[in-house]
DNA sequence: ATGGTCGCTGGGCGA
């Protein structure tokens, strides 16, 4: 079995790109994230004649978060237990579509997008950090109940963990990303059971997931690697090898990130 | 070169 994870900046924008790589990677289950629509937008027909079943929530033009599998999808949740929400002033606090969780060919596959964070005093940096504890909170919760479980936390964690995971770190200082406590949240699911199987695959420092749009940042190879996979056990021994799938930034109407792959026995 | 890249939307926000 093959799963992957993509951050593809609209699915609509990049309908035949995401078709296209699922043909030729034969990518069993791909999470999805920044789809970029509501649910009535989403291409749902194009996915199903290509053979794939779709779970998505999206509520507006942002966020946005998808699930789709040709191995089948079962018990699906647009949230976890303790997500936080985010209150805009003057408004409700409200749940966004950041995660989404789907059984699909007996793994549990989580898409996550998590919040930027935008700038260190900001209040959406202080959600980051909640949104991370959440999400771990739970994640130790799942593996409790079932040490056995088959559990992928698959997305754009929009967190630098190391300083090798950046073309210069100190072109960060004072920036979300490297902080110690963005860090420290991301780490913290090691503890929790989990261990991040792209590293384990593919440990060389500079191995980018993401370039910026601006100032031709893939052409200089200015990039992040912000798009993880951390495993349960169980699912950790199936993961036989991890690739990026760094050719799919190249030219015209490429997203600013390319899909991880993960190949399973 | 008083911008600079995208996407959604149809002005400005978000990344």
């Amino acid at each position: 079995m093959r799963i992957a994870t993509w951050n593809v900046n609209s699915v609509r924008t990049r309908l035949d790109r995401v078709l296209a790589f699922l043909e030729r990677s034969g990518t069993d289950v791909l999470a999805v994230q920044e789809t970029k629509c509501r649910d009535d937008q989403f291409p749902h027909r194009a996915f199903e004649e290509a053979g794939y079943e779709v779970a998505h929530t999206g509520y507006h033009q942002w966020n946005g978060v998808a699930v789709v599998s040709r191995v089948g999808v079962e018990d699906v949740a647009t949230s976890f237990p303790h997500q936080p929400t985010f209150a805009k002033p003057d408004e409700e606090p409200r749940l966004e579509a950041r995660a989404l969780g789907a059984t699909c060919g007996g793994v549990r596959v989580w898409s996550l997008y998590v919040p930027h964070g935008r700038a260190l005093d900001d209040p959406h940096y202080a959600y980051k950090l909640a949104w991370l504890e959440g999400l771990r909170t739970d994640a130790e919760q799942w593996l409790a109940a079932d040490p056995g479980a088959q559990l992928a936390l698959l997305g754009d964690w929009n967190v630098i963990p190391r300083d090798t995971d950046v073309w210069d770190v100190t072109a960060f200082e004072g920036r979300t990303h490297v902080s110690a406590a963005e860090r420290a949240a991301f780490e913290a699911f090691g503890p929790a059971g989990y261990t991040e199987v792209t590293r384990e695959h593919l440990p060389a420092p500079h191995t980018y997931t993401y370039w910026d749009y601006q100032q031709l940042a893939f052409a200089r190879n200015k990039g992040l690697r912000i798009d993880f996979a951390y495993a349960s056990p169980a699912l950790r021994d199936r993961v036989t090898g991890v690739a990026v799938d760094r050719d799919e930034r190249r030219g015209k109407g490429a997203s600013d990130h390319v899909p991880v792959v993960l190949d399973l026995v």
